[in-house]
RNA sequence: GGCGGUGUAGCUCAGUGGUAGAGCAAACGGCUCAUAAUCGUUGUGUCGUCGGUUCGAAUCCGGCCACCGCUACCA
């Protein structure tokens, strides 16, 4: 039975490209899981973009002499690449600055409004004076009211660790253009978060499957919940649909507030784009739907306390009630998987320190696949995990390119040379029932591993196909056959068999290097299809045009079944599907991220 | 300070009560179809530390040590 699937997949914030630590806990798992959940016949919608508004992009955009809209126009752009490069198969990536995501960030506002949920409140804050913006505590820098050491930030100390509030700082200064800032009293609007105590720990109570980090640590934040702001003085927002606050230039939505919104409002802009606008309605009203979210562990709190929040109030739910808007009652997440932190050499990635490698450099030099390999085989899953390329050459030469490359190689060569097609298959043996069983028997283990987010495990076990296969020519030594040509083809045709599963079971985490075993193997059309990048009109706002990620994933062949391979397709010599990196990686690191002494 | 995580073979890690595991690295041997690839054999550990519960603990409980993350106006 097909069953819909969300995968919603964490925000990207714009304001530069994408490194292997932004992909490594996202991008790529929520990939290979999307891929499975396709290949068992799930229907899939797979939604992300770009997170463009807020203060640290004004930030940016005024150091490069720019405005907001042309620097996220560009790293939007930049991301996307980045991903589309990956092969990261959304159905749509979009991003926050279309008339799409406005009017339903505003219609969302309005229903949690009209619950009773957002409620407005006066607060001091600081404001820069040159700019009226709102200065986030941690543009705030000053004399530590504690310990006394200068160069604390409005909202910690960093040389004694304690929480601050920037209006206690001696001598405050904006760390942005130095001006001192003005502390201003300035009405905003709050979700009203205490009331969700109820019945966020209610739903939470319910939640089973769900990694008990993630658990507890939403249970820790539901004791104490607090008011939390959705606006700012910003004039880089969303507008705040209410009578007296929309003509205000200086009061927006919060960044935060309309981002995970995304998640929503992209599954509506596709469903627009498909020619169905109601088509959103079997991923979000539906019950029975699946919504797995996937991000880092530092999101947790806006995805399993906040975005639920916001669910339940716009569904009538919280302990206010209410009544639910025009969309109808919407899912709660499903799951949360959130990941990790992938490390680069015990701290984390720095722009600043240089130890960052960027998605586009890593594609350019080795291609998606062994990134996603990498990844999927030794992500920061369950904890964080240090990126060194040691690490890296040995897991893409030695199980990678050893065993799986050679065995594609290995076989297919076999093949080729003797027979020049697939090979009849004449009386089998045990050996040769026994690997193709044990190939068959991989699906289960390594789907069940896939559908819990158990991306580790699962390639191993895939693997473990990939040297059963190896471990199998070597005893049957088909090369020796050449009196027995009945027993070698049978021989070789199990081999290919299980090539051919070996490479299903691997598609979802392989897209790239599966398409082309497909083809040695004499396939033709696409097994596993790619995003691409298409030019899009903005559906409400005339004359903007912005790209988006999508692809046509229905017209893929990849399905998660041993399918038997067709005897006497023709087999030429294949060309090696990795090429093997050199050791000196090791030590040196690439020329464009040199490993420094 | 609070909350949480991690500490198991040289390396990366798996293992939630019943005689310590995998992969890689190392040593030796086989094979030569394949990208010097692959197959087999072999070793290795006071499971951070101290104490407790138990017939029995890497596994449960408590103390301690080390490293790390989060701590909400960060998006």
């Amino acid at each position: 039975m097909s069953t819909s699937v969300l995968t919603a997949v964490a925000w990207p914030y714009t304001n530069g490209p994408r490194h292997i630590g932004h992909v490594s806990g996202i991008g790529v798992p929520s990939d290979v899981f999307s891929r499975y959940h396709r290949m068992v016949g799930n229907k899939v919608l797979m939604v992300s973009g770009s997170d463009e508004h807020g203060t640290p992009i004004q930030v940016q955009a005024e150091k490069e002499g720019v405005s907001p809209r042309e620097l996220v126009d560009r790293y939007h752009r930049v991301i996307a690449e980045d991903m589309r490069g990956l092969g990261v198969s959304y159905d749509l990536y979009t991003r926050t600055t279309t008339g799409n995501h406005y009017g339903v960030v505003q219609q969302i506002f309005l229903t949690l409004y009209r619950n009773g949920y957002i409620v407005p409140k006066t607060t001091t804050g600081a404001v820069s004076p040159s700019t009226g913006r709102t200065l986030p505590d941690r543009y705030v820098e000053g004399t530590c009211p504690i310990c006394g050491s200068d160069g604390a930030r409005g909202d910690q100390c960093d040389s004694c660790g304690n929480q601050l509030d920037a209006a206690d700082l001696k001598n405050p200064v904006s760390r942005i253009n130095g001006e001192i800032p003005e502390f201003v009293s300035t009405e905003h609007l709050f979700l009203d978060l205490p009331a969700f105590t109820d019945s966020l720990g209610s739903w939470l109570s319910t939640r089973t499957g769900w990694r008990s980090n993630v658990l507890n640590f939403t249970r820790n934040l539901v004791e104490d919940m607090r008011p939390r702001p959705i606006t700012r003085d910003l004039d880089w927002g969303v507008p705040v649909p209410l009578e007296g606050w929309d003509k205000q230039s200086m009061k927006r939505l919060y960044v935060w507030f309309d981002a995970v919104i995304g998640y929503f409002s992209a599954s509506v802009e596709w469903a627009r784009r498909s020619g169905d606008p109601d088509a959103w309605r079997a991923w979000w009203n539906d019950p029975a739907a699946q919504s797995v979210y996937f991000m880092g562990k530092d999101n947790i709190t806006f995805h399993a306390q906040i975005w639920p929040s916001l669910l339940m109030g716009h569904n009538g739910q919280g302990d206010l009630g209410g009544t639910p808007g025009p969309y109808g009652e919407l899912n709660l997440p499903a799951e949360i998987a959130s990941s990790e932190f992938l490390t680069m050499s015990g701290s984390k990635f720095s722009t600043s320190r240089g130890t960052v490698i960027y998605v586009n450099d890593f594609l350019r030099e080795f291609g998606p696949d062994m990134l996603r390999y990498f990844i999927s085989a030794a992500g920061p899953e369950t904890q964080d995990v240090d990126f060194t390329w040691d690490e890296f050459v040995r897991r893409i030469n030695f199980e990678l390119v050893n065993e799986w490359g050679n065995l594609v190689n290995r076989a297919i060569s076999l093949a080729a040379k003797n027979v020049g097609a697939v090979p009849v298959p004449r009386a089998p043996e045990a050996a040769d029932e026994e690997l193709k069983k044990s190939a068959r028997a991989a699906f289960d283990t390594v789907g069940t591993h896939l559908r819990h987010s158990r991306f580790r495990a699962a390639s191993q076990e895939a693997m473990r196909v990939v040297s059963a296969a190896n471990k199998y020519l070597s005893e049957q030594e088909p090369w020796k056959r050449k009196d027995d040509p009945d027993r070698r083809d049978t021989i070789l045709h199990t081999a290919l068999q299980v090539v051919s599963d070996a490479n299903t079971l691997l598609t979802p985490f392989l897209p790239h290097a599966a398409q082309q075993v497909h083809e040695l193997l004499g396939g033709t059309g696409v097994w596993a299809a790619q995003p691409e990048m298409r030019e899009v009109s903005d559906l409400d706002v005339a004359d903007r045009s912005y790209p988006i990620l999508t692809g046509e994933y229905t017209r893929e062949q990849a399905s998660w079944e041993s399918k038997p391979i067709e005897v006497g397709r023709p087999l030429s010599k294949p060309k090696p599907i990795f090429a093997k990196l050199d050791p000196k990686l090791a030590e040196t690191g690439p020329d464009w991220a040199p490993i420094r002494h």
